[in-house]
DNA sequence: TTTT
DNA sequence: TTTT
């Protein structure tokens, strides 16, 4: 379909650390998990109400992965730029699972960190790319090779997905 | 989460006619389902690949549910504005499932037409506007009470959820 | 044109506090002076470089300017939304003048703080609905009558746009 | 400033067909004019009213040079996304004078076609890039070198943006 | 699991 | 005129 467009742009805060990893290929993944919210007044009870969305968020552009692992940490607020992509997969009960991510795939998608770092942990110089030195360690597990769309295979990640519900 | 942005911008074609209904309250309820597609050359093969990602719309912004089920059909191209939300519920067997849907809020989101009609059968004049008068009827089920974010409960559409894979 | 997008979203600081006014109609007006910047690294010479772009926003939504008005000072960062428009108007030496804005009309636009209030300020409550009561006091001068687009128009605004140059 | 975005949408027609030039870099640069249009009902006399915005598009991004001159022509419809950027230049009678444009820089910005050809003339396979072969030839004029934001000089433009009014 |  |  020449001619399409697939956009996410979120503003929100990290609800736990960056995950960083490897594939087999050598290449990095970041997973972030983002939380958006909203608030209103109820119209009927005057009450004040909140809404928080989780957001999956998969990054496989590099230079992307290494902002994130550097200077992201539980809390931090970040801008970020993706596109939507449902992965499918079948758990150990042979049930058919369905799970939507926001992607920014391999020099494509944007993320800007909108906290200057208060509060938060310096980062340790350089963190991530240290993992190369010692690919596999704690922290950093390598990943089976991704698919044609540049992701990890259903199966490799399968069991990481059974924890997901976000 | 003061501060926090949950957009959605797709531009894409309907894979079929638009799905008009009304929740108990009387309000419309229009679901479309959009394919956008990318297209690259294997670095490897030198083949041109396609991969096509499908998304489920809900449209609860009464203009726009107008627009969307007198104006497009299977095949129309649109742009439009939304923003992410999981719904989760529980299936027949008990097995908890997830589905990630663009959300146009009342009063919130953009829907514009991107094909003037070429080709597309001309809608019957305010098609969606007359079942208020048939509500009910072939083709515009009633649906049960949304819930506090103003969409259908889970349970209520779950048999639909059930067909999914979009 | 049916299917036409005009969107600009900024992510910036205002470079000062914000000009609250009144239109003779009494609806508000809130201008913003929102700076973005980038950086980048020459290749050349291997400097660190960086280039501010200065964006003048418009807020006629009554809600929004409120919120501008109230929460925002200089320095503040802010996601923002809203379209682009161009004025045109002829200065007292005959010379004809453009301007480009970003403007967030009535309903429409999105306007979103994203520090919270850190070392700014505490704003003073309801600064903007207070000014209803010495409209045309110091700081809240009134203007004439919009135009059909809701702007003021050309003439009446031309000495303010004289000084612009942002 | 670490976290900005400034970032514009727009889907609207070309007014005109592209211009497509070369700096003395060698680095095409391709300008286009792009119509949006929002119509509205006018509360007061219940007529129609109609605006039209025209947005002056820069691109400088290689792979979107080609695709603009190559399958762009005067009526298109096409998605692109860029960034504000005003230039500022001085006439030949010493009066200052601003421009806003939207630029696809290097390696940035989208630029996608909406109508798939309908109607207009079929483009010269590979158009633009036969000009590298007859640079400064008709209708493919040298520029001089851009700044170091890799726009044009203002200086070389200068009697370009004078046509100005977009 | 975040944030206000 | 902001911010880092």
């Amino acid at each position: 379909m020449a001619g399409s467009i697939n956009k996410v742009i979120l503003v929100g805060n990290l609800g736990r650390d960056p995950e960083a990893n490897r594939l087999a290929s050598g290449d990095p993944v970041v997973r972030l998990s983002i939380a958006t919210s909203e608030t209103w007044r109820d119209k009927q009870s005057g009450e004040r109400k909140e809404r928080t969305e989780w957001h999956r968020v998969v990054i496989f552009n590099e230079a992307l992965c290494k902002v994130a692992s550097d200077y992201l940490r539980k809390g931090s607020k970040v801008y970020l730029e993706g596109q939507l992509a449902t992965r499918k997969w079948t758990d150990q009960q042979g049930v058919e699972k369905y799970a939507t991510e926001v992607v920014l795939q391999k020099f494509r998608g944007d993320l800007t960190i909108l906290d200057s770092g208060q509060g938060r942990p310096a980062p340790e110089p350089d963190a991530y790319g240290s993992t190369r030195t010692r690919e596999g360690g704690a922290g950093y597990a390598a990943a089976k090779e991704g698919d044609s769309f540049g992701r990890q295979s259903a199966t490799s990640s399968a069991h990481l997905d059974d924890e997901i519900p976000f």
